[in-house]
DNA sequence: TTAAATATTGCAAATTATTGCAAATAGTAT
DNA sequence: ATACTATTTGCAATAATTTGCAATATTTAA
């Protein structure tokens, strides 16, 4: 087989996948993984993609770059996410924080739903770019890399200017007298920004977040309107949140 | 069997499996592979095919739906690239527009260089990632999805803040006595907001570009500091731009 | 932190290219 | 047809490239 059949092969398995595995081509092209690395590395130097550790994913960030980071096997945030959609309605105007669970509902909105989204998420951006109809408002600011989402004051100064019918944050701890927090001082502040600017917030969290706290303030637990969690709405320590007004799921 | 029939024989081959084997080819046509690699070099000579190890491929070569892919590999632009590397220095704050041109000299920057950029693509505060000690500032606003950065007031609003020390922009359509110009309205807006908040401007452009106009003005032409073309730095057209003022590279 | 997975490097064996050359072939003018 | 020349072909020696392996780093995950 010619070196050129395989670069054929890896580019094409790599449009279609969005990624490839060293182990895998070596089988499928029965070659040492020595020389799928090395192929790999003459492919990137052509720029043609780009060499990661264990494989090679696409060079230039098309739409699936950054929804390949998410980890989608955790059927907790998948539980969450699939109550989540419910809440959303046509028309809206939604904002989305950074997290994975919000990232799930993003990519669990119906292609054909209208909706304007506002997040300061690049993964959340780049699922929704298949969402002919949903238009989407970047949040600027400083970049967290690890993440890939802004935070800082620009941030929350550009959440501060809309007036969103739906926020979707992430797991916080969630305490009825302390509040909301969180482990992060910037997040905690973008996420403040997040729901201030939002008529309706529902908080995504799993059982095991409620009544903790963390180091920094989010807001008032009474101010947010439903609590989605993993678990049935029944359990005993909902009560004390359902008798503060807030819908348990 | 006559030189031509052979050459026959392995075009079609290579227009039906996108590839040819020498030893396939010497059994097939009952002579050497001396014979068929000399062959091959003919037709290689005359454009036909691409001579590789072991045999051909098609000179075009990679399915059709890489073509974006392969653009990115546009030599052109890896030129211009190499060039406007020159001009980044440690420690500056830059500007980087959305285009592919721009986006070369991202991926070229030195690993270890500290550098504040501030940019409305995706795909280069993707590939900024890697770049530990570049933070990258990114703008906020509507987001083009088909090309990955934000347009829109909120985008301007967001370059206007700063004062870089360079800009890199990509082609535009530059004239001596029209300017600087664009062919989309929200994307030229964004690019007058991004010049003008630096102190040096790079255009990045190829020969053809140069004395022509398009229907959205950027900014006037004796406001770059520098165009980089793809060829050299000494041709005719270039006087004029010189005479402004303009550093041709 | 350790343990596992992946990368890097150097190297020898296998494969493929290149070169020079002599024999075979084809073309051409007598 | 013959002699002559130019091109093509196959072969052999040599050079270059590619490949897999093993020993050694390096990175990642637990």
């Amino acid at each position: 087989m010619l070196k050129e059949e395989r670069f054929r092969v890896i580019l094409s398995q790599l449009g279609q996948d969005h990624k490839v595995h060293l182990a895998e081509l070596s089988n499928v092209l029965k070659v040492s993984e020595d020389t799928v690395r090395r192929d790999i590395k003459e492919l990137a130097d052509q720029g043609l993609l780009k060499s990661v550790r264990g494989g090679a994913v696409p060079h230039s960030p098309g739409p699936h770059h950054f929804k390949d980071r998410v980890e989608y096997g955790n059927e907790q945030k998948r539980i969450i996410a699939n109550k989540a959609l419910r809440f959303v309605k046509d028309g809206q105007v939604a904002i989305f924080d950074g997290g994975t669970s919000a990232m799930l509902i993003a990519q669990g909105l119906p292609k054909d739903m209208h909706l304007t989204v506002v997040t300061n998420s690049f993964p959340i951006a780049s699922i929704l770019e298949e969402h002919e109809k949903v238009e989407v408002l970047f949040a600027g600011g400083r970049l967290l890399k690890n993440s890939f989402v802004t935070i800082g004051n620009e941030t929350i100064q550009y959440f501060r200017k809309f007036r969103a019918d739906i926020c979707f944050s992430g797991i916080c701890s969630i305490h009825p007298e302390l509040g909301v927090t969180g482990p992060d001082y910037e997040e905690s502040e973008v996420k403040r920004a997040m729901v201030e600017s939002s008529r309706e917030i529902i908080a995504l969290s799993t059982v095991e977040k409620l009544g903790t706290a963390e180091a920094y303030y989010v807001c008032p637990t009474n101010q947010l309107t439903t609590i989605i969690t993993d678990q049935p709405d029944n359990l005993d320590v909902f009560e004390i949140y359902k008798s503060m007004g807030i819908k348990m799921v």
